[in-house]
DNA sequence: ATCGTTGGCCAACATCTGTTGGCAAACAGT
DNA sequence: ACTGTTTGCCAACAGATGTTGGCCAACGAT
């Protein structure tokens, strides 16, 4: 069975609510139902249109982080850009709630986990290894990108998830700042 | 009622258990059966144990960081000295294991986030105001605490939970040496 | 030896979960 | 206008979960 457009304003009412209650109680105790009533919809018309919970949950879980080309940027610039790359990300409404929901459901879910190795290993070490070129050792590179993800990933846990005090209070402005001098010292190596 | 040391053997093993089932498939998967099972006991005496589902995780974390005190270390040895801890906690079996479970549950659970504030907030914010002194500048320690913590917890999620690879590849003196300037560039503000 | 307490097992309950099938109304193409 | 498809709702199912109560054996103190 195919859909129609008549049913897509319902669809991506499912999908609006769905991203909401993952990011808000993780994958488990989000419950098919509740995501259903929040939408306006039966609990089967969800079953429905995405073919089972995991199904809504894979549609609802897209992003792309839109890394900028650091070496177009001065040398000296890049570790306050990124840290302003990613507060933005972060603060995006829409952007904001995707990525708090892979970061929510990863540690339960090796579906959320797989699709956030992509999004920062793939991502990030790309950007990395553009920016590094071939001629440098790979290896210190790679290990860059580990430290790198783990500082962004770390931060956003702490002020988006977990909602530790000093970084949760911060503006995003302070936490940029905050960012901009450990994210440059990762890439000066 | 309360409790003999009759029965210490089988709580012990429920624990255990707890702590086994909750860190590997988190809170919420992890069912009351199975940790009976794998303690070789009954479902309901867990509950007869520790009250409830809750009052288990409750019991099965505990968790005291005994970090070094900074001000007897020599100012440029201190991140390193801080990342060898972090990777001897971390790798440690019996506190790892309690960690990682802190860690896997708190984005779905306030009471392990609940937790975790303390551990790394009151704990890790203690060790640096018991550092800088009173005459500093408060805000400035508590920014400092919040990136600190957010680059030790990011590390462990990268490492310990996500398994990304770059870090969950390396060894654990590699870690502490990826891990020992950015701490120190921290620390030194 | 006796009695109150604890330990352990069994079965069952109440509830919630994701999911399915059936049926009537609204629609789209001809 | 007619027909096949899509939409939506309703009720129900099948399974799993945390939890409770009842029963009997093992224990410890007197």
């Amino acid at each position: 069975m195919a859909f129609t457009a008549r049913s897509q304003p319902a669809r991506d009412a499912v999908l609006a609510a769905a991203r909401r209650a993952f990011a808000a109680q993780g994958i488990e105790r989000a419950t098919v139902r509740a995501i259903a009533a929040d939408a306006g919809v039966d609990p089967s018309m969800v079953i429905r249109y995405f073919g089972s919970k995991d199904g809504l949950f894979e549609a609802a879980t897209t992003i792309d982080l839109a890394l900028p080309d650091l070496a177009q940027v001065p040398a000296s610039d890049r570790g306050a850009t990124l840290a302003r790359r990613f507060v933005d990300l972060w603060d995006d409404p829409t952007t904001g709630e995707v990525l708090t929901l892979l970061l929510r459901a990863a540690p339960t879910s090796e579906r959320a986990a797989d699709r956030i190795r992509d999004v920062f290993a793939v991502q990030v070490l790309g950007m990395l290894l553009r920016l590094d070129g071939t001629d440098d050792d790979e290896a210190a590179t790679r290990r860059r990108a580990g430290v790198l993800g783990s500082v962004i990933l770390g931060t956003a846990l702490s002020r988006y998830v977990l909602r530790l005090p000093p970084m949760a209070a911060a503006s995003a402005d302070e936490v940029a700042e905050s960012l901009a001098p450990v994210l440059q010292g990762v890439l000066g190596g």
